[in-house]
DNA sequence: GCAGAATGTGAGGGTGTCCTCATCTTTGTC
DNA sequence: GACAAAGATGAGGACACCCTCACATTCTGC
């Protein structure tokens, strides 16, 4: 970023220039975005733009890393409240966490929009692995408390297959009509137990 | 397309030029690839990409639509010779379903590349959305071969996630580290096992 | 209420790519 | 071998977008 803001007026500007860019890179994609565009629909001046971001594709890795650090959080959160509580099943874990991450999801279109079928750089590709890396990791820490003989790499590899197949088939479900995107998480749910209960005690 | 080659001459031009657009795509992405580039790599002009294809994501969609036929022609040529060999398990064929449609992902490597993190329209989209249907629907018959009591619904539901689970979790392996990927790989095969015997009988 | 820092503006320069088309070359047929 | 049809070529027109920068406006501390 070229200026980071210290005035109010200008913190709210580069709020909406980045929630317009949410909007334009997910309704037409990132090339058919143009910045005259985001910047009309922020109700600000292209000048205005480029005095926060060096160019577009700065704009759009900011973007990026907005909805990976909200992604992150939700599932920091998640855990502490979990471990907060008096040790419930890993299933009833598993549901939650499916729950969550389908809640975020539906509330918040633009990520897959802006996440899938578009250019995304090699680095920020790396950024998004090292989010579901950090996902997994936890993951399996959760998973040792539950079935602590079981050797770590196979903890390592069953988060790390866990965490990617809700990922993507959230992904996937996003696209479904509701009826059958409900079907689909429902289904991802008991896919995900009965893998995990072949690993983990009842 | 514009024009469909009737001579030998021209029809390795537009092979040439498809598979020069597979790299090109495959290297740079959608945007950043020209036509130029992809008529150079053709060893061939520009005008003659223009002869077949009316502008640059036409030729993109041709490009993508040789991949969707690639990919189902190996499913329908998988579930042939299947069905001929004499009744094996259903975990079998999983196994062999999964084998290959990896073997599928690393000798096609633009497969991915192409699909995934490109600007793709709605259109292809469905298409590709289309090819999946098709697969979950003759898994569906499969699996009532195995199971003729479970309802339709339910089969239905069941073939889509596991259909769509191979494939987001394929997806995913192509990107990893060799080691890394076979074991994914290996995971895969056993969560959609241990699914699949919640519905099936052994 | 004033100086100066911070912020905002938008017309336009520069760049690069898509695609056309007038012209040339090859292939097939009699 | 001559003629027509099919195929191939690549310089350049047209267009659109990114980004700059000189100037205007707003804010802040005194």
């Amino acid at each position: 970023m070229r200026r980071v803001p210290t005035q109010e007026r200008s913190r709210q500007r580069l709020e909406r220039i980045l929630d317009a860019a949410d909007q334009i890179f997910s309704e037409v994609g990132y090339d058919a975005a143009t910045t005259e565009q985001i910047a009309e629909r922020a109700e600000t001046s292209i000048g205005s733009v480029y005095q926060f971001f060096p160019n577009k594709s700065a704009l759009f890795e900011a973007l990026c890393q907005r909805y990976l650090e909200r992604a992150q959080s939700l599932f920091e959160r998640l855990l502490e409240r979990t471990t907060l509580a008096d040790s419930p099943s890993w299933s009833k874990i598993v549901d939650d966490m499916i729950d969550a991450f389908w809640s975020f999801h539906v509330d918040q279109p633009g990520f897959r929009a802006v996440w899938v079928h578009q250019n995304i750089s090699a680095q920020l590709i790396a950024a998004g692995d090292a989010v579901n890396q950090a996902i997994a990791t936890r993951a399996e820490e959760v998973m040792a408390f539950f079935a602590p003989d079981v050797p770590r790499s196979k903890r390592r590899i069953a988060a790390s297959i866990v965490v990617e197949t809700i990922s993507a088939i959230l992904f996937v479900a996003v696209r479904r009509e509701p009826d059958e995107a409900k079907r689909l998480v429902a289904e991802l749910k008991q896919m995900v137990r009965s893998y995990l209960s072949t690993i983990l005690p009842a």
